[in-house]
DNA sequence: TACCTGACTTAGGAGCGGAGTG
DNA sequence: CACTCCGCTCCTAAGTCAGGTA
């Protein structure tokens, strides 16, 4: 997908130190005027929530016995997961025509039809592996009538199926008041039915409990199998896992379950295979839940431990880079680079299966170039790779001489498509980390970087400008973790319009700026009359207006331009100890509602009653 | 040891609704 | 009142990692 390059030049140095800041120093002296901080607190954060009662008393949870290795509950009744409906054939006026002629379609060949004609507005259409894939999965459903007359896809015209869809859309947009409310109490009867369960004594909220419809599969980036049929999932397909003794959720009317199992080593509350890469799915609690907050707060733990030794492991694999055995110093280099650059792990993938991404240990030969010197650094590394999601990691980082000299090393006599760390894996990798410090592994690495960032930078930027100094130290963790999104589809036509809002302020306060000197040059040749002095006055409150409006509109323009590809909510979400931004808003006296929103609140409830002011992660 | 798979976390995008604005 | 914009929720894909198996 053309929206997944994007080109981050962050450029750091790293002289001969390991820590990520020095990112963010950049970042902080790079983007941000100081003006904008009266523009954030107009704006301020969305709505202010009643005050926070929070759902647990954890203090009092983290008390109740902990089960024997492996066990995750006692106890756990649920509903079984909520199914999409039943597809609704096409009514008799719309019409698919194959070659210039209508063509009825079998029931399950026209579900699939109808598939892709709603997604004819999308460009995944356009693409090649798309629109073959489909089609290829799509006879798969047609009769042997159909398949023997229906053997290009570009002979196909679903432009009836797809303005029903359009209609649809449209319509439901258009809907009143009250049928909209009826939707709505409609939708909320199945949360309360279906989107709670009982686990051990605690009623909690599932985080997804209805089944994947069924669609074409939409991979990201060049995925070699977008465009084949996600199939529906029948309550034949599906296991059921629930607590021995527990109330066993009715299948849907005529069917049966998969299976029915009880084990309380497992988590989740329903799984299925799915088709398209034979992968499981499951159902699962929301993050709200005592289970996924306790987990939470130990991934949080595992991070501080890490702080505790984290400069013995670096010392340990600068001396590594010195090995004599090779397999060793490829492990040193990737460490340094995980710990320095916060890249993922990296685990093999199959080939041909997936879109071709890499992490840290996957790297290729391709992927890095190096220069010997490069704008004003020695030693710079060039980074240009896919990662997670296909977003680009685009970077050039000076490393230390023997970092440099290492891989070298690696990639003489290699292919660019050679592996970099030819010796190296995953692994391997994460068996010497667990053997440094206890459930230490790759990831962890990204936590720990990206907390102890925001805590050094919240302490480092003044309490004068507080929200802003969080929103700036939150940016510049998702700098360095490479949190990316796709500049929103309007982006360009909203920021033209705010530019064509600010040109004509501009032209007012011209025009105001006139009037005003006319004023002042009538008051001169009547100096006493009252009513031009308040006319006087009247002209210098506009020529004002304007100008507070238009420096408020450029401060806008600045903002959004700066965070136009940066996603500030993935770090916030998983990788920011929360207890560093409760114990800051607790300190300096911010709401913390204008840190977190309500499910954010709800996902943090564990840390909200933990966290005093003297928290330091 | 390599390989596979299950379980769980991390990720960006779509779509919706409500607030702000003219 | 219509329209735009933006944050939030939902959705599900795509990672990580460990434990079992050949």
């Amino acid at each position: 997908m053309a929206t997944c390059y994007f080109n981050l030049s962050v450029t750091i140095k790293l002289n001969h130190c390991h820590v990520a800041p020095f990112l963010v120093s950049f970042v902080f002296s790079k983007l941000y005027l100081e003006f904008m901080f009266n523009f954030l607190l107009q704006i301020q954060f969305a709505v202010a929530m009643p005050s926070f009662a929070s759902l647990w008393n954890w203090a009092c949870l983290w008390e109740e016995a902990k089960y024997e290795d492996g066990v995750k509950w006692k106890f756990l009744e649920h509903k079984g997961p909520h199914f999409p409906p039943e597809y609704q054939p096409l009514p008799d006026n719309v019409h698919f025509y194959y070659n210039g002629n209508i063509v009825k379609l079998s029931l399950a060949a026209e579900e699939v039809a109808l598939f892709y004609a709603q997604m004819l507005d999308h460009e995944y259409t356009t693409k090649e592996v798309f629109r073959n894939n489909f089609f290829k999965d799509w006879r798969k459903e047609m009769t042997l009538e159909e398949r023997m007359l229906i053997t290009d896809l570009s002979k196909c015209d679903f432009g009836e199926l797809h303005a029903m869809h359009v209609e649809k859309v449209e319509a439901r947009k258009a809907m009143n008041k009250e049928d909209k409310l009826v939707i709505k109490e409609a939708n909320q009867r199945i949360v309360d039915e279906y989107g709670f369960c009982m686990l051990d004594n605690h009623r909690e909220r599932i985080g997804n409990f209805k089944i994947e419809p069924p669609g074409l599969f939409r991979g990201r980036g060049e995925h070699p199998k977008q465009g084949y049929l996600k199939k529906r999932i029948q309550p034949e397909d599906v296991i059921i896992n629930c607590g021995k003794g527990s109330r066993v959720p009715e299948p849907p009317a005529g069917h049966r379950w998969k299976e029915v199992r009880y084990d309380n080593t497992v988590t989740w509350l329903a799984s299925w295979t799915e088709n398209v890469q034979g992968s499981c799915k499951y159902i699962m609690l929301n993050p709200s839940s005592k289970l996924k907050g306790e987990k939470d707060w130990e991934k949080y733990e595992v991070a501080r431990r890490l702080k505790s030794c984290v400069d013995r492991i670096r010392l340990q694999y600068q001396q590594d880079l010195k090995s004599k055995q090779m397999v060793n110093r490829q492990r040193a280099v990737a460490l340094y680079f995980i710990d320095v650059l916060a890249l993922r792990a990296g685990n093999e993938k199959e080939e041909g299966e997936t879109a071709d991404t890499v992490g840290c240990c996957s790297l290729r030969v391709e992927h890095i170039t190096l220069y010997d010197r490069l704008e004003g650094s020695d030693c710079v590394v060039e980074f240009d790779f896919l990662g997670k999601d296909c977003i680009r990691y685009y970077n050039k980082v000076p490393v230390t001489k023997r970092v440099f000299k290492n891989l070298k090393l690696f990639m003489e006599n290699k292919e660019p498509g050679d592996d970099l760390f030819d010796r190296l894996n995953t692994g391997l990798l994460n068996k010497h980390l667990s053997s440094l410090m206890p459930g230490l592994t790759a990831k962890v690495f990204r936590t720990y970087n990206a907390s102890i960032t925001l805590q050094e930078q919240l302490r480092k930027l003044t309490a004068v400008t507080k929200l802003l100094s969080y929103n700036r130290a939150n940016r510049a963790v998702a700098v360095l973790c490479n949190h990316q999104r796709a500049p929103p589809k309007t982006f360009d036509q909203s920021m033209a319009n705010l530019q064509s809002k600010i040109e004509v302020r501009r032209e007012q306060l011209t025009l105001a700026k006139s009037e005003l000197t006319l004023a002042k040059k009538e008051v001169k040749g009547h100096c006493s009359d009252s009513k031009l002095l308040a006319l006087v006055e009247r002209k210098k409150k506009a020529v004002q207006r304007c100008e507070e409006q238009i420096m408020k509109m450029e401060v806008q323009a600045t903002d959004r331009e700066e965070n136009k590809q940066i996603a500030l909510g993935t770090s916030k979400l998983n990788y920011l100890d929360p207890r560093i931004s409760i114990a800051w808003c607790k300190n300096m006296e911010v709401p913390l509602e204008k840190i977190y929103n309500k499910s954010q609140r709800d996902k943090f409830a564990w840390a909200v009653d933990m966290t005093q002011t003297d928290f330091i992660f």
